[in-house]
RNA sequence: CGGGGUGUAGCGCAGUCCGGGUAGCGCACCUGCUUUGGGAGCAGGGGGUCGUGGGUUCGAAUCCCGCUACCCCGACCA
């Protein structure tokens, strides 16, 4: 068993080979029988759980609130605004039918050739459409406005190819949908969701990523401005995170949202739109996990301290039970999630390998040896190294290594993502670069041209146009393809 | 939709061609004893219409034809 565990999860290398191996028996998700789709497990839905809470709670902090809109939309509101069917249309699940039947043969169902729906219904891709349609009812006058609404829900996108947490069919995600009556208070709104995205990637889930504008090549489908915050996985491959959309008033127009304002003028609504989505535990897990399984960050680790008894009589594990009943109430008014797993129809060993595939930040291991020292043994995920300390002033050293973890495995992540950025200024540099992964920070024309020619040569996409760079980055250069004047360097990756 | 691959016990696979002849292995599961500071050992046991429909044959997991599902690579994309 631990050396087909040690085949399993030596394949790190291959990413969905991984997930589909070690992910699944780690008990996080596995594929559903419906194309594309995936069962989320009780550990893996606690996961995402924690990121929901922590995500919600910073969208309250910045003013807004949730609601919620259908499921099914009506197939005409999907064109009404043309870059969006443009960008969605072909990848939707359709409904046609409202009722079965039971089949002339006898033999199971089929459709009901007379239950055809009038028009079609289009199951959600994202909410714009039936959301706007809805806030035209909403709107009259500027003191309507802001409407800062935000959205948990599933959606679908019939993607030709699905992988595991990165793009299912089906997936579970946030969209917050905002209408302003300026310009500029829109804009603002956009620039401080990517922040928020930011902050909450870096300082929960310990992945480093840059902030910055998508090129119009790479832009949301009916977007003015597309915002992004991109991360490095350790395959080197660039994960989109997560985005944040200035819609401009297109979706206002769309769906003739107009109100008065305090000149008594009709206008057009100014709108944003921002998500992310399960794709967030995807970077989670391609971050930081290594041949052992997951590595959580503290913040985000449904389960943040495991404690595993060893004893060989019932006596022992009377006087351990009672020596951690203490730690686990004291630990547990910390704030701190902590599980004491005392079932005796597993062997130590077992437990151990089995948390730590499961990404525990800290396990303590109390025996009989340690109760006649009044020590413990502590272990630390991300590191595996392993401490006998004192039981004196445990919860505290607990407490203190948990948020070490979390500032660890951020620093290990950033530190892997500025050891692979590059800085390359010939074409021919940028091609033998890409093929080693990571980011690459080049100059370019600005064209679309040049952007689709590199897309097509060497598999690479401006991921954005970072919005922080050094001084020698914002410095104009010429491209590296076509020798034209550029304004800045841009970032280039292959992505998944 | 193109190119490749795979469907055999809950999971992972061998057997499939050369050569058709009692359906196997590891893990998991059940029972018992011994174990317990890194995925326990020994002994015994249960579990499979070999993806599916047809054909060839005395006989098909194996040969032939069709269908189907899934995985990987590409086009598409959070």
């Amino acid at each position: 068993m631990a050396k087909e565990l040690k085949e399993m999860t030596k394949r790190s290398e291959n990413y969905s080979q991984w997930y589909n191996d070690l992910v699944v028996k780690a008990d996080l998700a596995e594929q559903s029988a419906v194309r594309g789709c995936m069962v989320i497990k009780p550990y893996g839905y606690a996961i995402w759980e924690k990121i929901q809470r922590q995500l919600d709670d910073m969208f309250k902090e910045t003013g807004h609130v949730n609601a919620y809109f259908p499921l099914l939309i009506p197939k005409s509101y999907l064109s009404r605004e043309a870059d969006h069917v443009e960008g969605f249309a072909k990848e939707c699940a359709v409904v046609t039918h409202y009722r079965l039947k039971n089949s002339p043969d006898g033999q199971g169902v089929v459709v009901d050739p007379a239950a055809r729906l009038e028009e079609e219904l289009i199951i959600r891709p994202t909410s714009e459409t039936i959301i706007w349609s809805t806030y035209k009812n909403w709107i009259h006058s500027y003191r309507d406005l802001p409407i800062l609404c935000n959205q948990w829900a599933n959606v679908m996108r019939w993607e030709m190819r699905t992988r595991l947490f990165l793009r299912t069919a089906e997936f579970l995600w946030q969209e917050g949908h905002t209408a302003h009556a300026t310009r500029e208070e829109a804009e603002e709104e956009a620039m401080r969701m990517i922040n928020v995205y930011a902050d909450f990637a870096e300082k929960y889930m310990a992945v480093p990523v840059v902030k910055g504008v998508k090129s119009a090549n790479e832009r949301f489908a009916g977007a003015l401005d597309t915002y992004t915050i991109e991360a490095l996985m350790q395959d080197g491959k660039a994960l989109q995170s997560g985005t944040s959309h200035f819609l401009g008033q297109n979706f206002a127009k769309a769906f003739d949202v107009q109100f008065v304002d305090k000149e008594n003028k009709m206008q057009y609504v100014w709108a944003t739109s921002w998500g992310v989505s399960t794709r967030l535990m995807g970077a989670l897990i391609m971050t930081h996990s290594d041949d052992n399984g997951l590595v959580l960050p503290p913040k985000l680790a449904p389960i943040q301290v495991v404690i595993v008894p060893i004893y060989k009589t019932d006596e022992q594990l009377e006087a351990i039970n009672s020596k951690v009943a203490g730690i686990v109430a004291q630990l547990k008014k910390m704030g701190i999630s902590v599980k004491y797993d005392n079932a005796d129809n597993k062997r130590p060993g077992f437990k151990f390998a089995e948390y730590e595939l499961k990404g525990v930040p800290v396990r303590l291991v109390l025996g009989a040896r340690d109760l006649e020292n009044n020590t413990v043994e502590v272990m630390r995920r991300d590191t595996l190294e392993k401490q006998t300390v004192s039981l004196d002033g445990i919860e505290e050293y607990v407490s203190n290594l948990l948020e070490d973890i979390q500032q660890n495995i951020y620093n290990k992540a950033l530190t892997y993502r500025q050891g692979n950025t590059k800085k390359v200024d010939t074409y021919e540099e940028f091609k033998e670069q890409i093929e080693k992964g990571g980011f690459i920070l080049a100059h370019w024309d600005g064209t679309s041209e040049t952007e689709e020619r590199i897309k097509e040569e060497t598999k690479a996409t401006i991921r954005c146009i970072p919005f922080e760079a050094d001084e020698e980055s914002l410095t104009p250069g010429v491209c590296m393809v076509t020798g034209k004047p550029s304004a800045r360097r841009v970032l280039f990756a292959r992505a998944y």
